[in-house]
DNA sequence: CGATGTGAAGACTTTCACAGCA
DNA sequence: TGCTGTGAAAGTCTTCACATCG
């Protein structure tokens, strides 16, 4: 925010990339612009204002514009952005200029879907291994990959230079699906399991747990029904507020 | 925060639920909090002080002590939080008290994986019934439920009284199936599809994207390639810190 | 004129630090 | 004494509003 001294030279031609930190909450809405700004160039459509991208991603203008501006964007004042160009530059600020290998342990219901989900592939994601320890498992193949065992993980992740790792196991098994990616040299673990795993300092974890955002979701439900019992209580005056 | 007077007529046995609003993010961090508790219950701890269970969901204390404080909550002084009740009172505030019941439009992998992913059930979300249109989907047994045509789901959703809906199609499905659960009354949505879907007002929706938390993680580990790359470059001091 | 880029204000979140109670 | 509960400070994120420029 306050090294902005020598921006000029930067925007001509910057093969540098990561110029500034990119605050967290921006970093996880340039997927979703991305993604929209992907569909737009399938439509044609080769100009966009801030209104209209803030419009599809349901978010507002002015936070569209200051997220584009940490990457030291390049709209056109008076006329918009060029979409091709945003996301060329979304793609190289999230590393998806190049093709990143993940391998998934775990070949459960979740890691079929994740090994056969094609946002992945689409993305620059190529999925090098899915990994079990159960030897029904083994050999079948899963969304065009072969299940191997978790022994030949370490293997697999020294030969193909996997760098990320999705455990999608039980939560029984998602500490030893982290000690063995860690010990294999994967560097970013991606947790699907239901449980906190330890990891090494250095090591980024991040972790999506499906139930979680049922909970979230219940929450509000459950607010949302009190709120119209409470109406009802109430009167049917408008003293209560009752909103999403 | 300012509506403090009638604490303790409330804390003996309040029948009312949700007394203040709860801060987005505290909701966020609530069912991990919980989950965390579950799992000492289940190794007969019965007390916990905020620096354990900070430790446990590797966040600040403070923070801990802070989030617990807008349920009203009851610790001990000197002595730390009662794990029973705290589990009681966490589940109170999410909703989790009753049974939800929930419904899946989507029956493939991503779809499987959820209905048979045990974290539900075990929190009382009650999958009632797991939907496609493509018919060699229909009637096969996915994790217990078997699979029904989508034009069943306003049944369905009527006669279970089901409030929740699980988005599980591909992209090009959804914005249908968004349509569906709303008119056959469906009031809050989890959306795992990637993209943007359209609700009227009233309606929430809450969106999973796994390929966005991918995303996510290839920037931090592109990060962290690039700091590694620039402090071979600069030389071996530590004028460049690179820290995760 | 119309849309970007951005200071500044405001809202929300985290963290500190300590009073207060068991 | 030890740990909770919480004002207040610090930090982060969002939104406004408008100067600026094509």
């Amino acid at each position: 925010m306050k090294a902005r001294t020598s921006d000029l030279s930067c925007k001509a031609m910057s093969p540098h990339r990561s110029r500034r930190r990119i605050p967290d909450a921006t970093v996880a809405r340039l997927p979703i612009y991305l993604q929209l700004l992907i569909e737009q160039l399938e439509n044609e459509v080769a100009n966009i204002s801030s209104d209209e991208l803030a419009a599809l991603a349901a978010v507002n203008a002015a936070k569209v514009r200051k997220d584009l501006s940490y990457m030291g964007s390049y709209g056109t004042r008076g006329v918009g952005y060029d979409v091709e160009y945003l996301v060329y530059q979304i793609r190289r600020e999230l590393g998806l200029d190049h093709e990143w290998s993940v391998v998934i342990v775990g070949a459960g219901h979740l890691g079929q879907a994740l090994s056969g989900y094609g946002g992945f592939s689409e993305r620059g994601y190529s999925i090098e291994g899915v990994f079990d320890i159960d030897d029904k498992k083994i050999d079948v193949a899963v969304g065009g990959v072969r299940v191997r065992h978790l022994d030949e993980l370490p293997q697999v992740v020294a030969q193909r230079s996997v760098s990320i790792g999705v455990i999608a196991t039980p939560a029984s098994a998602a500490q030893d699906a982290a000690d063995r990616l860690v010990k294999s040299g994967v560097t970013s673990i991606l947790n699907f399991a239901p449980v906190v795993v330890n990891v090494p300092f250095g090591i980024s974890v991040r972790r999506v747990d499906l139930s979680v955002e049922l909970q979230i979701i219940s929450y509000h439900e459950q607010r949302r029904l009190t709120a119209a019992a409470q109406l009802r209580a109430v009167n049917g005056d408008g003293s209560i507020n009752a909103t999403a």
